[in-house]
RNA sequence: GGAGAGAUGGCCGAGUGGUCGAAGGCGGUAGACUCGAAAUCUACUGUACGUCAUGCGUACCCAGGGUUCGAAUCCCUGUCUCUCCGCCA
């Protein structure tokens, strides 16, 4: 959410934020909607407040005048409040509804976007900012008959349990795919200083609200048929969700900042607008392995943080032996909640082109005044004030995409494929995953 | 699934209709004392919204309703936590 007195007092700063975004246009009209609504909403809170103050003085007066025995000055202020009442519970319906007409469109307005932030429509004016290794391969099988041969991927056999867009794995690729897993984590706790964090899969909806992806994209979650714990909750999309808002209204001291988790979770999503989208493989899956990590962070660091935490996503990368680059988002590009954001592409030979890999993203504090995240300044001059965090986050990375990259890359001539060497301990000191004989 | 107890400020904890944004303690900050520290003493120590802003007003004692001139306090509903029994991984 973007801060309700900018959204107020200086709509045209907005405004010039979504066109670099290229919004559609009815969001422009939604913010000429919001300012006449907070207008109505200050008039309204200024008139209740004033009569409840006459209320909260004569309530006092009354009870003197009863004390006293003066039966009738009491009854006549009695009703002066009654008459009150009438008046103060009118505006406060009416508040209800402006409040809620204000929040819907408050919710559904992107964030504004850093300077940084290149002007494009689309992903092919995202400038390249860095560029690590070159590929060795430029086309030929893809992973899913890399896979086959190894005896390690089944598509069809998932097919049968679940549908398209699922994926079985067995024996040593299935190993690689938890060797992945562990050793990212290994990574990000031993070196990088993450905190290992398990979290629940399933949230409520408040949660999803709080890091952005409802109320606009409910279509591309999976949404429980029933209520969990009495409310409307579903499977994560990401572990974003759940770990951002693990400290969600709460005030943090800064000395304890940044907060810095590292979550392994399986990822499910509709993906309802991809249709016809990587049909074939394991690229676009309902359900994959990502490990994330996530910041809770200071306005003051956020910069240098996300260019810290861009960082420990790309040396995974550099350590498997997969040639990567990295993309800045143009505002075009940008995903609703972030105000900066860089991507890493892998280098996929069946594809003969780069695919994404990782989002590393910062959404000042556009998250944590959905959530309430805040933090007290420790030091300074704003000392012990009250302000919202800033929240990042990255995959470190994309498990399933990462398993593809390895099979395409570091396939072999005889149909075995490579195990990049800080996985190999996981794989009982093995250096490949040999071919069926078949 | 059954039975019971509870939810108050950073923490502990008092408060059963008005003088309660809330006693007291702990913690924290500042000052005094001290060569310095400890101990001691003094003061301060919530968040949000509104505003004709070094001030004033309003709201918030789990959440949402209700009773009342007036609710932390009374009533209803819900959520969560804890204890015991059952079941389960």
């Amino acid at each position: 959410m973007i801060d309700p007195s900018v959204l107020a007092e200086n709509p045209e700063r907005v405004k010039q934020h979504l066109r670099k975004r290229h919004a559609a246009q009815d969001t422009f009209a939604l913010v000429d909607r919001a300012v006449e609504l907070a207008s109505t909403r200050r008039a309204a809170i200024a008139e209740r407040d004033r009569l409840r103050a006459q209320r909260n003085t004569l309530s006092k007066d009354i009870g003197d005048a009863m004390k006293a025995g003066n039966a009738a000055a009491a009854d006549a202020m009695k009703t002066a409040v009654g008459e009150g009442k009438v008046r103060i519970d009118a505006l406060e319906t009416e508040l209800t509804s402006v409040e809620a007409a204000l929040a819907e469109i408050a919710l559904g307005l992107p964030n504004l976007v850093h300077d940084d932030v290149p002007d494009g429509k689309h992903e092919s004016d995202n400038p390249v900012v860095r560029t690590w290794g070159t590929p060795r391969r430029m086309s030929g099988d893809s992973h899913v008959e890399i896979g086959a041969r190894l005896g390690g991927l089944d598509l069809e056999r998932a097919a049968k349990l679940s549908g398209a867009r699922f994926a079985v794995l067995l024996g040593d690729v299935a190993r690689l795919e938890r060797a992945l897993i562990n050793w990212f984590l290994d990574v990000h706790t031993n070196e990088n200083g993450y905190t290992e964090v398990l979290v629940p899969y399933v949230v409520q909806r408040h949660c999803a609200v709080g890091t952005g992806q409802l109320p606009k994209f409910e279509k591309d979650m999976f949404r429980l048929a029933e209520p969990l714990n009495g409310a409307d909750a579903f499977l994560v999309p990401t572990a974003e969700v759940p770990v951002t808002n693990l400290h969600r209204e709460e005030i943090l001291d800064e000395a304890s900042l940044p907060i810095r988790y590292a979550a392994f979770t399986p990822c499910f999503r509709s993906e309802a607008g991809s249709a016809g989208r990587d049909v074939r493989g394991i690229i676009r899956q309902h359900q994959f392995h990502k490990v994330e990590l996530v910041w809770t962070t200071t306005p003051e660091r956020a910069n240098e943080d996300h260019l810290a935490l861009r960082r420990h996503a790309e040396t995974l990368l550099e350590r498997l032996d997969l040639p990567y680059r990295t993309v800045l988002h143009c505002g075009g590009e940008l995903s609703f909640g972030a105000t900066r954001c860089f991507d890493l592409e892998v280098w996929l030979p069946s594809q003969g082109g780069y695919r994404e890999i990782s989002s590393v993203s910062w959404f000042g504090d556009f998250q944590a005044r959905r959530m309430s995240l805040r933090y007290r300044a420790g030091e300074g001059a704003r000392k012990g004030k009250v302000a919202f965090a800033h929240t990042l986050n990255g995959s470190g990375l994309a498990v399933g995409r990462t398993l593809v990259a390895i099979l395409e890359n570091h396939v072999r001539d005889d149909g075995s494929v490579s195990i990049p060497a800080p996985l190999q301990p996981y794989m009982g000191g093995r250096d490949h995953i040999a071919a069926r004989l078949t």
